[in-house]
DNA sequence: AGCACGCCGACT
DNA sequence: GTCGGCGTGCTC
């Protein structure tokens, strides 16, 4: 037996909120029923609230007592397909559905009729008298032929005052109309010429077209080193589903990235598609869920929330950078948006463009157990080949305690200096120095609110909080010894990377790129041009410069300190070092001249540098493979975090260890519990955490045993708990 | 999430 | 005697 589609007014339905309850409630279908799926306004006790039709009533609560619908919002229904997602990655994040819910109505004003504005047009009298002004608004419209424009577009257009529009109106000489607020997005043209593509490029290009055009689910992992043109190639994807009428979304990892993309989408398509992100103004939030929602917004480019849009009829899903840790959202509901994509696109029977230079273990293992096809880009556009790659061996350098570039790298920038090429110095750490500790007592200044350690900003004047972003002006004195004076920076930073630059390229023009260093997206991107075209000799850079920025006069790059993140027990410490050393090192010489990557490093026999050096990437996964798949990790095995948090460490710790001792569930599946542990984070804004790690088979119904096993506590009072499935962060 | 109900300390 | 603390439970 089907599910009905349409409710006739009375009908008993199942009404899924927003709020945190644990199960849809029964409400009476209103007055002239409801469709499956409708978006709906409910009362709930004093209030009303925001639901989604979700199936026919159970019917087990007093008939009496059973309110009806006030009213269905002006939105097209939530398709199955969307309602079908939202139940699978509930389940498989272990998150309850009304917070699924959420994700998935992130736009305000749902239930608001569709709000208009009034629009300007020439119309069909004459002013009484042609005033200066006046002939400037006609002027003005008569330029753009029958385009309308807001009253205050209009009088900027023309340089007057919106009075002088009104005037017109008045008179007849231009119109004034209504028009909806949330105007359908500008027709993308997919048959628009594309970019000249190599031969390989092409091939893969048709490649993926060819998989888009099978409407069906389908993944392909797209890997194409720094300067192959991979975006282009995945652009054809965009086309070919565009061309085929069904709707594209390309997920970024990073906001900073979307102003440099969204050029060459305007070049490719001829208009802007839809932009979702953070920073989007409300009335853009609303207006692109409503148009995804129509069908009339054929691209977005988003974060990873946009993965929870209303789309009528998706046709390929990009997941840009798809190593990129920032897919994973750690806060909130904890959901990893690569893996959501492969699913929402199985179910919806879309195509997945994983596309990366760098891929994870995860979805590499996943091309090699043939669940993934593998695309291969390998030639760098024009006459520009992969940097050669040497170690510095820092044991033999001697270089003093408080100095980071060795003597052989500095003849190396030197160099690139007398020739007029471009340097860059990388190093992962933003600020001044990592560690701030006080010569009289060995205190090491700490957040007060986490148990980070405070990182000297000289450029701000200030100590913040990498954790929690709390922030204080630099101390004179040591909290703990009040001793003045004593405070010494110890470590490398970016801010003092670039001083020692300074001091040791004295004729140079130096540019240092950190997030903190500039107010604004906008201001770094103009930055980033300039740097770009040729304004610094040397680029001082973070983890930012590593990720998709192109400099075509750039020859070298010196990686500071390629040691960092090998240690520690971070299952993907090893991976994230490969992956940003390649990216950095795919930095260098992208243009006409081959360049250089030089690694700073204590441990040139670690396999890791030695795989960087050789340029062998497929030995380093099989290597990496192996090891995980020793020690049944994952993507071998299947792991979850527990996070307990409160704001009294104790009461974190008991309930932890209360659920370690009742590990009934997880041994009937043969899953390992370890902890209680302080949590990466063991302080977050005042809350302890605490956190228990599940380690289980790869075939193992690890979620179920989990649901089981945590329904063993009572969460309440100021007690949180969160599942993590797949955790990211080990440390 | 809100909001009401309910059962124990310091005030008029 | 009562105001109000926020722990516990309910919302179709």
């Amino acid at each position: 037996m089907s599910t009905p589609q349409f409710y006739d007014e009375g009908d008993l339905v199942a009404v899924l909120t927003t709020q945190p309850l644990d199960r849809a409630l029964d409400y009476k279908a209103p007055e002239g029923g409801c469709h499956l799926g409708a978006f709906v306004e409910v009362p709930l006790g004093p209030r009303k609230v925001l639901g989604v039709v979700w199936g026919p009533g159970k019917g087990d609560y007093d008939r009496a007592r059973i309110r009806s619908v006030i009213r269905v919002l002006d939105a097209a229904p939530m398709r199955e397909e969307l309602r079908d997602f939202l139940r699978r990655a509930a389940d498989y994040t272990l998150t309850p559905m009304p917070a699924m819910l959420r994700l998935a109505t992130r736009a305000p004003g749902l239930g608001d009729p569709p709000s208009m504005r009034k629009i300007y047009r020439r119309g069909t009298g004459e002013p009484r008298r042609l005033t200066d002004a006046r002939a400037r608004v006609l002027e003005t419209l008569a330029g753009y032929g029958d385009l309308s424009f807001t009253l205050r577009e209009l009088a900027e257009m023309a340089g007057v005052t919106p009075s002088v529009v009104k005037g017109l109106v008045e008179q007849g000489a231009v119109a004034e109309e209504d028009s909806p607020r949330d105007l359908p997005f500008a027709r993308l043209d997919p048959s628009l010429p594309g970019k000249d593509l190599t031969p390989d490029q092409a091939a893969g290009a048709a490649q993926l077209a060819a998989a888009v055009g099978t409407q069906s689910y389908g993944t392909t992992l797209l890997r194409g080193v720094t300067g192959s043109g991979k975006t282009e190639v995945y652009l054809e994807a965009v086309a070919a589903a565009l061309a085929a009428g069904r709707q594209a979304l390309v997920l970024l990892p990073e906001i900073a990235l979307t102003a440099e993309f969204l050029t060459r989408v305007v070049e490719r398509f001829g208009a802007k598609p839809a932009e979702w992100h953070s920073g989007a103004t409300m009335t853009e939030r609303r207006r692109i869920w409503r148009m995804v929602g129509q069908g009339q917004a054929q691209l977005v480019i988003g974060a990873r929330s946009a993965l929870f849009l209303p789309f009528q009829n998706l046709g390929l899903i990009v997941v840009d950078e798809e190593h990129d840790t920032s897919y994973k959202q750690e806060e909130g509901v904890l959901y990893n948006a690569r893996d959501m994509a492969v699913l929402r696109a199985s179910i919806a029977g879309s195509h997945v463009v994983l596309a990366s230079a760098t891929p994870s273990l995860e979805s590499w293992a996943n091309a090699q157990a043939g669940k993934y096809t593998r695309l291969e880009l390998t030639s760098r556009f024009g006459p520009a080949v992969m940097p050669q790659m040497r170690a510095i061996d820092m044991r033999t350098e001697g270089l003093p305690s408080d100095a980071w570039v060795s003597p052989t790298l500095k003849a190396e920038v030197d160099r690139r200096l007398e020739l007029g090429e471009q340097s860059m110095l990388f190093i992962n750490r933003r600020g001044y120095a990592p560690i701030t500790l006080c010569r009289a007592c060995g205190h090491q200044i700490g957040c007060d609110h986490c148990d980070a350690r405070m990182v000297e900003h000289r450029f701000l004047k200030r100590l913040v909080c990498h954790q929690c972003g709390e922030s204080k002006p630099m101390p004179e004195a040591c909290p703990s010894c009040a001793a003045e004076g004593k405070l010494a920076p110890v470590g490398p930073g970016v801010e003092r990377l670039g001083e020692e630059a300074a001091r040791l390229f004295p004729q140079a023009r130096i540019a240092t790129l950190s997030s903190d260093l500039y107010g604004s997206a906008r201001a770094l991107k103009a930055e980033i041009e300039g740097i770009a075209q040729g304004a610094a000799d040397i680029i001082i850079g973070t983890q930012l410069v590593a990720k998709g920025h192109n400099f075509p006069k750039l020859t070298l790059v010196g990686v500071i300190d390629a040691d960092l993140g090998l240690q520690g027990s971070d299952l993907r410490a090893a991976e994230r070092t490969f992956q940003l050393m390649r990216q950095v090192a795919g930095r260098a010489g992208r243009a006409d001249k081959p360049g250089t990557a030089l690694l700073q490093t204590y441990q040139p026999d670690h396999p890791v540098i030695r795989s960087i050096l050789a340029g062998d990437e497929e030995g380093f996964w099989s290597a990496e493979a192996k090891e995980r798949s020793q020690a049944g990790v994952p993507p071998y095995g299947r792991m979850a975090g527990i996070i307990l948090s409160a704001p009294d460490a104790a009461l974190a710790f008991d309930t932890g260890n209360m659920l370690a001792r009742q590990d009934g569930p997880l041994r009937a599946i043969g899953a390992q519990v370890f902890g209680p542990a302080p949590a990466p984070i063991a302080r977050v804004r005042g809350r302890h955490r605490v956190r228990l790690l599940v380690k289980a088979d790869k075939a193992a119904p690890l979620q179920d045993a989990l649901a089981r096993w945590i329904g063993q506590v009572r969460v309440k009072g100021d007690l949180r708990l969160a599942v993590d499935i797949d955790p990211q962060s080990f440390y």
